[in-house]
DNA sequence: ATGATGTATCTATATACTTAAATATGTCAA
DNA sequence: TTGACATATTTAAGTATATAGATACATCAT
């Protein structure tokens, strides 16, 4: 059961991994904070502004990570702002590191 | 110099990622091995029949993990057996730790 | 109305897969 | 040993699908 069970979840894994193996997703994980927070750049705009991409391309790159799970928004007074989900994203590395050490 | 050097292994740590990031070079990972064996399905008709592809597609996706330095492989007997590079291995999972808990 | 974000549509590029051909290695008979 | 065949893998060509990015439009709060 514990196998079936890892293997429907091979499909979620395999998605957050995808999802952050491209440079400019992991360019916006790098910028992102951990928790909800104004102060850094964590709008859209901003964020789109320091990795040199439109807003509509990087609200792509935040709709992509945000379906895998590894990252949160929620709407703060007129903007919205992103942070990394640090639950999903440690479990990612953890899941490897089994993954690989299994056989 | 730190950032520097983290910042171009970004490159690398995408491609490793995005090479992890696919449902059936999962599978492949769980079938490999962590040392070059001959016992198990560690040549490449096995492990396509295993996951149910074609060779040359089976191939592919072992060329994509060899080339993300995951996989490595070795010439033995008449056969190409392929096996998990431990260290790179898991040395992607801390990765994204690192990388997630910076901000 | 204004400013910020999300959605729809479209184009260029990239990826995954199959079939077919090429390469390399080992086996067997003469 | 030599030549012919068999096996295993890689590479190439071609096609269907998926993705990244831009532009334009819709939505929502101020």
């Amino acid at each position: 059961m514990v196998t079936l069970e890892s293997n429907s979840d091979i499909g979620t894994l395999a998605k957050q991994l995808w999802a952050l193996g491209d440079p400019v997703r992991l360019e916006i994980i790098q910028i992102l904070p951990t928790r909800p927070t104004c102060h850094n750049a964590c709008n859209v705009s901003t964020i789109a502004g320091r990795i040199g991409l439109s807003q509509p391309a990087t609200s792509h790159h935040l709709r992509i990570l945000r379906q895998a799970g590894i990252v949160t928004c929620e709407k703060k007074c007129r903007d919205m702002i992103y942070w990394i989900d640090l639950e999903a994203g440690s479990a990612v590395g953890e899941r490897i590191q089994n993954l690989i050490g299994s056989s």
